[in-house]
Order: C-alpha cells, then sequence, then structure tokens
DNA sequence: TATGAATGAGGTTTCATTCAT
DNA sequence: AATGAATGAAACCTCATTCAT
C-alpha cells in the first residue's frame, strides 16, 4: 500500500467515525503514518481528497455492478444479484456505504460534475431499461425505478443495521425484502 | 418572527446552502438581523441550535402524521395519506428534509437520544403494528416496513427533485410510486 | 492608543525591521499586547493591514504638504518650504518613509487603486501646475516635474542617511541640495 | 540558455511579477521546465538565487558604464553619455531595473556585503571625483552628487513609465531631463 | 434581552529544503 | 547534473465562545 492509498485509506476510517470537519488534515497524516505536507502533496486540497475518496468508491461499487451486468445470466437473475449484491456490499463496507450517503447529503456533492455523477449508473441504466424495454420490469422511467431499487436497499440496509442478526436470519431477511422489491419492480 | 425564530430560520437555510461546519455562527448572527452574542443568548452552543433545529423540524413532521393517524379512515386510506403526505410535506421543504438527511448521516445524531429519536416514530410504529396484525400489510416486522416505506418516499424524492415537472405530472408520478408501495407492502 | 493604533504601530516597526513577509502576524500581534485573532477582526487579512498602513501614512504626509500648500505665501516660498518639510519629515520618519518606498516598490501596490494614488498628490499638483502658469516654474509637465522633485528628495535622503551627519551640517546640506534643485525647476 | 540561466531569468521574471515571498521556488523550477530539486542544486537556498540575480544585474549594468568612462571622450560628454544610458537601461530593462528597487528596498540587502556594494560604483565615483577637482560639476561632495544623480535618473524613470510615450517623444523627455540635470551638476 | 469587541486554540495550507535514486 | 516524492515547521486565518456593557 503506498502512502496515497495509506492516506485515502485513513481518511475513510476517520471520517466515519468524526465527518469531514470532525478529522482534522493533521491526524489523518499522522495516523496514515506520513508527514502533514504528504496528504497535501498528493491532494490540493481537504476538498480534493474528500471528492477523490468517493470517487473512487463510487468507481469500485460501479466495477462490482458492472462484473454482474456483463455475466450471461437471465434479467430477472441479474435483476436479483444486483439487489443481492448491492446490500452485502453496503453491509460488508459500511464504511465505505456511510461514507457515500454522508457525501451525498452534504455540500460536497456539488463538487462532483454531473457527468462524472451519470458515469457511476450508465452500465446499470441500460440494463434496467433493457428490463422496461422487454416487458419484464414496470413500465416506468428507468430514473424512477433506480431511484425506488435505491430506496429499497438503502431502507433494507437501515433496519438490519439497526439490530444485530444472526447470519441466516440476515440471509433470509434479504430474500425476503428481494421478493417485497420484486413486487413493487415486475411487470404485472 | 422574533430573534430566535429568525436565527432557527437562517441558520436553516444556511446549513442547507453550506452544510454544518460551512456555516459560522456569525454568518447566522448577520444573517439573521441580530448580534453575535446573541446566538448565544438564546443557544448555549452552536451544537445547541444544530439539534434544536432537528428536533423542531422532526417535531413538526411527527405532528402532521400524527394527525393524519388520529383521523377516523380506514387503515389502508391512512396508509396511502401517509405516503403521499410525507412525500408532499418533504417536497414542499426540501430545506428541512434536507436537513434531516444531513443531520442523520452526521455524527450530530449521536447528540440526541434513542429515546427521543423513538418519541418521533412512536405513533406512526403503532399505526404499522395494528395494519400487520389485522393482515392488511405484509406479515414481516414492524421495523422492516417502516424502513422499505421510509427508503420508497426517499427513493421517489430524489427522484422527483433530480429534474422539474409539473405539478399534475408530479402528482401522477406519485400515485403511481405509491401503487408500487402497496404492491410490496399489501397482505398477499 | 486603542488595539487598532496599537497594531498599526507594531506592524510599522516590524515591517520595516523585517519586511512584510518576515514578519508574521503572530508577532504583531504579540508585540501590540493583542491576541492573534483581534488583529484580524480589525483587518480581514494581512495585505489589508499593510495598505490600511501605507494609506495612512500616505493621508498623514499629504496633510502636511497641504497644510504648507494652503498657507498664504509666495508660490517660491511654498516650493521651498515644501522640499525642506518632506526631507525633514522623511529623516524623521524614517520608518515611514522607508515603509513607503518598500510598498513603492513591492506587488502590494496594486491593491491600491489609480484613484487613492491619485488623491495623495491632488493638492500638490495643483501648486505645482500654478507655478508653470505663472513662468516661476520651467515649462515642463507638471508629472515631470513632481517625478524629479520626488527623486530630489530621494536622492537627497539617500545620502543624509549614509552616514551621521550634525544637525547643522545637515541643515546646510539640505539648503544647499535645495538651491541644486531650485538649478533644476527654475525658469529661465 | 542553459538551466542556470533559465532558472535565474524565470525567477527574474517572477519575482517582479509577484514579489520575491510571492513566489515559491516551486513555481520558478516549473516555470524554468526543470524539477524542483535541481534549483536547489545550482543555488543552495532560495536567498542564494535572489543575490546572485541581484550582483548579476548589478555587474551587467557597471560594465555598460565602465564601458562609456573608459572611452575616450570629454568628461561633460561621459556625464551626459553615462545619464542617457541608464535611463535608456531602464526602460529598456524594466524588470531588471524593477528588480534592483525592489531587492534595495527589502532586508534581503543586508546580504550583500558593503564592499560587494562599492565595487559597483566605483569606477563611477572615480568619475565624478574627478569632475569636482576639475571645476566642471559643482563643489560638493562626490557621494551627495551621485545619490541626486540616482535620484534624477529614478525620477524620470518614473514619469516616462508612468504613461505611453512615442519613441521620438521620449528621446525629447530625457533630453531636456539632462537639461534638467545639468543646471543642477555644473559648476556655475 | 441584547450587544460586539476581543479571544486563542486549532485548522488548512504553503513552501524551502532534503535525499535516495 | 538532475530528479521529484517526501518532509515538517510555520504561516495565515477562522470561528465558537466569552464578557463587560
Amino acid at each position: 500500500m503506498n502512502k496515497q492509498e495509506q492516506i485515502q485509506a485513513t481518511a475513510l476510517r476517520l471520517f466515519v467515525a468524526d465527518g469531514f470537519h470532525g478529522t482534522p488534515t493533521a491526524k489523518i497524516a499522522a495516523e496514515a503514518g506520513v508527514a502533514n505536507g504528504t496528504l497535501f502533496y498528493h491532494y490540493k486540497t481537504k476538498e480534493d481528497l474528500v471528492v477523490a475518496l468517493y470517487n473512487r468508491i463510487k468507481d469500485e461499487h460501479a466495477d462490482n455492478l458492472q462484473a454482474i451486468i456483463s455475466r450471461d445470466d437471465f434479467i430477472t437473475t441479474k435483476f436479483k444479484n444486483i439487489f443481492i449484491h448491492s446490500v452485502n456490499w453496503a453491509l460488508n463496507n459500511r464504511d465505505k456505504f456511510y461514507y457515500i450517503q454522508q457525501f451525498n447529503s452534504s455540500p460536497h456533492l456539488a463538487q462532483v460534475s454531473a457527468e462524472t455523477l451519470e458515469q457511476h449508473t450508465i452500465g446499470y441504466a441500460g440494463f434496467i431499461a433493457e428490463g422496461v424495454k422487454k416487458k419484464l420490469l414496470k413500465q416506468q422511467p428507468v430514473g424512477l425505478i433506480i431511484a425506488i431499487f435505491n430506496g429499497h436497499v438503502y431502507g433494507l440496509y437501515q433496519y438490519l443495521t439497526s439490530a444485530k442478526f444472526e447470519p441466516e436470519e440476515q440471509e433470509k431477511i434479504i430474500n425476503e425484502a428481494y421478493e417485497m422489491l420484486w413486487d413493487t419492480m415486475k411487470y404485472m
């Protein structure tokens, strides 16, 4: 892990624990084991670091989804896999998921160009559009379907993290939540 | 509007625009038209102001919902009304809705006692529990239903604010989204 | 002397001794006996302080000259008095005079509007124009005469400060330098 | 142009535009097209670069004057040539001339030994002394004459750079300013 | 109840300089 | 002779908070 990665990993941990503004750059540098100036050698400003971290996580998640979308499965299978994967990714990467939420409801979001934001959902949107076109999904705008899909993931995540569930229990809940989502999404 | 209210109204506007930490107390005071010290006369600390604002908005929203719940309607009607009202409230009070999100995904949340948080959903939870018991809603934990309900509201809100819709168009979308939600929630 | 004046007086002393950039704001505050933040309460930035100091000294000097110009003397007498006064002012306020030089040959000068700069010479320029018109001074552009006048003052100042002269000796040199200047300036 | 010269040329340009302290070494290196470390390979410190640049310019100017002084002309002709040349050099090398002013009114000046400073005027001073001795110039101390001479050059320069003059107009002004200077300097 | 000058701890950022390559 | 990543001291500035009025 090079210094840039050390900085990003430490920043993620601290941002999630204390918030963007609750985390001094000096603390990030210290805990990452680099000098104060090194952080600013790699990121022009603190804001730069915040945004870079966001983009990296988004990219990482988008790449994962892309891998699922590219697989040679039925659309309905893909749809389920995307849901299951998204929820599990969120649960297994709570810091990253929380960071994305935090970032999305902060003024930092304005620093990310609409273009960049769109690219994070591009493969995804194409896939949903196909599902709508083939009348496997409800005849609603792609944007609406994605938004509700994400809301569903978010709601389920909130529930699962509000208490401690056993692995099997958790799996069962996810599957049931998927059935509920499918009731919402399926054509007819 | 007295000075306290001026301060809260200004704080809300600025917090939403620039974030909690992007908004100095001095700026709030200046734009509220009061002296620097006045803010601290009414709120012991900045954090106090942040939390007081959160609680006031939450209370306001909870009171609205309670009014709907208390009406002498069928449960299913109430359910729909709550959804419609929640979405419309969010759309008509974007600053307040955004503020709640922002607050929820920030370390400030820890300042609010679990007790206080619970009180905001108490009437609401009872109503859902009744729906489950009477087999009008899916046989799932109340917490899960509420979480998914909120996720649905949130997803729809995101969609409706991602572009400019005409009033009638918006209303139509909300109704369709409600149908989708109902598909998820209804028993059988 | 209020805090603002303490800050300006200390800043002048330190800027002259160590230069603008060689003088930390923290040092100014400390030696002025005020808190660090107090400096920034009165001057938005360090640059602000630098410019305010410049303007105050310029104003002070311009007021002095104006007093001489306003006296009911012959123009030639005024001319001599202005020269003598300027040189003596420079010698008795070395810090201020040096500060002006330092400022004039620094990028800070660009922060002062042309308008402000002009106001510092306005009474002065009118007086020279009158002398030219009445054929007491050489028939040259007012700007050129002022520039050479200032150059002469500056040159004499440099000489007088290059070594230690006795008061009478100094007075004699100033008078002789005035005669030299007058040879340059007089009509015919 | 080798790397050292690139660095000096870039440094001059940037120092004049932004001041010594307004110009980071990193910027000099970048704009000179060399690596950060290269600057420090050639100059031990930034101060070293600043002083080296000063000395190089001073030497260059002194060499020019020496060439004029060495010519087999009448003293009065030399005197005029030195003045004309000095003004023209300043006008044609505004960056260098400005740099010298800036340096002279900065704490950097203290880094240059008195000895070095003297060497820059040595030939010059001898020539003036001769003029005084031969009663071609006023019977005043050499130092005073040089100081006023320089003040005159400086004043004229200020005037000529305060506005845009046509070449012929400029030449005429310089000649008239010379006549004014000569009125000051000439014996009787 | 309200003010606003004053505070000082602490934050982000800059930048001359070093050093392994 | 040249590089550029890394450094850390120190700079400027912000801002929540206090307090005498």
